[in-house]
DNA sequence: CACGAGACCTGTTCGC
DNA sequence: TGCGAACAGGTCTCGT
């Protein structure tokens, strides 16, 4: 489910709380619930609980999808994956029909993360680095330079749609915005990276940070039946919008299938070849 | 190396 | 109405 706009937008509401939650900076884990132990990607499940317990929280960070808790002397990170979301409750809250881990804090509130499909993943270790080293760079990072993106994308030839959606090459990107993104570059998915212009390429790098920043103001997408108060699904220019008209040209949305992943892109705006688009 | 298929999971929507 | 198929915001592993 969440990509990096709703895992920022997290991020924030857990570090600063809102009208009826506080904020969970410097509380103290008081105990844990592992109610679904594969969630448990790192240490045993009962070592987790164990190091976990009487930690407090200092900070909260993002690298792409991964959202960072720092502690007194360890980090614990959570991946949504596909159905995962965090939220803040008060302790004496029976769980909910799909939470798989609750941090129970001294002041009497419970984190929980709840994640239907179980795909969610958490680790608790001292180096970030053993789950986050694989990464590509965040896509706001200054040394992200338009020249360092055209680079990147001619050391590989690959499908546009795909290689965006792999962590490795650019972090926090997945099918809505990787799909919006290449809608505002006027990019078609299974264009070869390596044949990207000069323009083109800075064109891509501007569209994806301008669809995140957007998408992060909104505070993400609300899609199915998942909302945590996101507006951006009603920004989509191409995304769950196959049959209906380009917002830009009027031509029919299309949908078809691109590296397992359905892909939504207006075939005027977002030409199918191979040759730099000037 | 690039790419497709299958796996991991549960719930909702679609088509006959 | 009912039931199976298809599909869903992600990522990993394997085979070609």
């Amino acid at each position: 489910m969440p990509e990096l706009p709703e895992v920022e937008t997290i991020r924030r509401g857990l570090l600063a709380g809102d009208a009826s939650t506080p904020s969970l900076l410097k509380q103290r884990v008081s105990a844990v619930s592992i109610l679904w132990e594969k969630t448990i990607a790192f240490p045993s499940a009962r070592e987790f609980a164990r190091n976990l317990t009487g930690k407090s929280i200092r900070d909260f960070g993002r690298r792409g999808k991964f959202l960072l808790t720092a502690l007194d002397d360890a980090f614990l990170i959570f991946h949504l994956r596909m159905s995962g979301d965090l939220n803040v409750r008060p302790s004496l809250t029976e769980f909910h029909p799909h939470d798989r881990l609750i941090l129970h804090f001294a002041s009497g509130w419970d984190l929980a993360f709840n994640d239907t499909r179980k795909f969610g993943r958490v680790w608790l270790t001292a180096d970030p680095q053993t789950v986050l080293g694989s990464l590509g760079p965040e896509p706001f990072d200054a040394a992200l330079t338009r020249e360092a993106f055209h680079a990147m994308l001619h050391a590989r030839s690959r499908q546009l749609k795909p290689l965006l959606l792999d962590q490795s090459f650019i972090s926090g990107l997945g099918n809505i915005y990787t799909d919006e993104a290449l809608f505002s570059a006027g990019l078609h998915p299974l264009r070869s990276s390596s044949s990207l212009s000069e323009q083109e390429a800075d064109a891509l790098l501007t569209a994806i940070r301008l669809v995140l920043t957007r998408a992060i103001q909104e505070h993400g997408s609300s899609i199915d039946w998942v909302y945590r108060g996101g507006n951006f699904q009603n920004h989509f220019q191409v995304y769950q919008r196959a049959g209906e008209r380009c917002s830009r040209c009027g031509e029919i949305i299309q949908k078809s299938i691109i590296g397992q992943r359905g892909s939504h892109y207006c075939p005027a705006c977002q030409p199918e070849r191979n040759e730099p688009n000037v």
